[in-house]
DNA sequence: ACCTGAACACCGTTCAAGT
DNA sequence: ACCTGAACACCGTTCAAGT
């Protein structure tokens, strides 16, 4: 029995095998940008990254770890980010502190929108403890609390979370819609978290 | 070639067959939610329904078909509610109106979360011509427009769809933390749908 | 240490045969 | 009109054999 396994079977320790993993990997994030879910299949995976299916098993126990690889990865890159971010605006009034935090949020996510998104999704079905996007949230709570008298909000915890929730669900909608304008979703995005948590 | 069918391949007729669709449909539902995407086998529903792989396929040209269904039925009485909720906001105040709104939004999400969840991530990936949600946006594109005067918006139409974004984020939102007070959770959310709109 | 690919169990889908 | 289940191609995963 025991939960099925989502970290890295094996380090890679050669060069060769750095790259091995290195190439699977963006393999992987290709096929899911372009294709979906669906079309991730652990031998197409293998087959776009030059590999064998055997070597794709070597460092990964399952389809499930390699999704999971690439979220670390990505929720790794947002965190960065967001705690330079986070310190960015420790120095700023609320409103330009809040607009600093969602612009690093926005941009993440539009990067690569079709990616994050089916992350975003597999995210909340692999029982896996994302650090990272855990850290990413603390960043936003450590702001908030700084701004605390003026908020309304009780939960400071949920309220992160909601902020963060908003600022994915309106990137998002506006991906879809075709925007790429930055400013523009991220000055709509402010609005409405200030409307949330502030008076 | 020509693209994927996704309705379905022929109706029922006899009282018989409609009770095979309904147990296959309710089989479906039922493996989603509780069982996620990834278990969502042809060979899990059929069992499940209690009848053959080959009586699936008589009704569902394909797998995806079978989602597509899913996705019908669930925005079909999503946009129900949201009519009924559409006609009585029109004689209400806009704050009141937008409440009405809200918590039909809310109650259909709440239903059943992880279902939910689910039906709304393969409705962007399945190209399904979904007219029951286009119309539910329609309902609440014409409420705004009626308030249009108080509001800070230029394009309705994204507005619109923003403000199903943010309710559908926030209320999920919510429901992962284990919430489950429709009040408390409509309140939050028309707070932040009013920053967003108003001014 | 790292890589390969045949092998096996399972899933999506079809089809010939039934009532 | 409706139902059945064996059959086939493909996908996840393993493992014995290689460098």
């Amino acid at each position: 029995m025991g939960a099925m396994a989502l970290v890295a079977r094996k380090q890679p320790v050669q060069p060769r095998a750095r790259a091995t993993v290195e190439a699977i990997l963006s393999a992987a994030a290709g096929i899911l940008e372009k294709d979906g879910p669906t079309r991730l299949t652990t031998n197409a995976v293998a087959a776009q990254a030059g590999v064998s299916i055997g070597s794709l098993y070597q460092y990964f126990p399952n389809k499930q770890a390699l999704t999971a690889a690439l979220i670390e990865r990505s929720s790794g890159s947002l965190e960065k980010s967001v705690a330079q971010a986070g310190r960015d605006a420790k120095t700023m009034l609320f409103e330009a502190g809040l607009r600093v935090l969602v612009r690093s949020l926005v941009r993440h996510r539009l990067d690569r929108p079709a990616l994050e998104h089916t992350l975003a999704f597999e995210e909340r079905r692999l029982p896996l403890e994302d650090g990272a996007a855990k850290r990413a949230t603390a960043v936003m709570r450590a702001f908030l609390e700084q701004h605390r008298g003026r908020l309304w909000v009780s939960d400071l915890n949920a309220a992160a979370d909601d902020v963060l929730s908003m600022t994915r669900s309106l990137t998002e909608a506006a991906a879809r819609r075709g925007e790429r304008n930055v400013e523009v979703i991220e000055q709509r995005i402010v609005r409405a978290l200030r409307g949330f948590l502030c008076r």
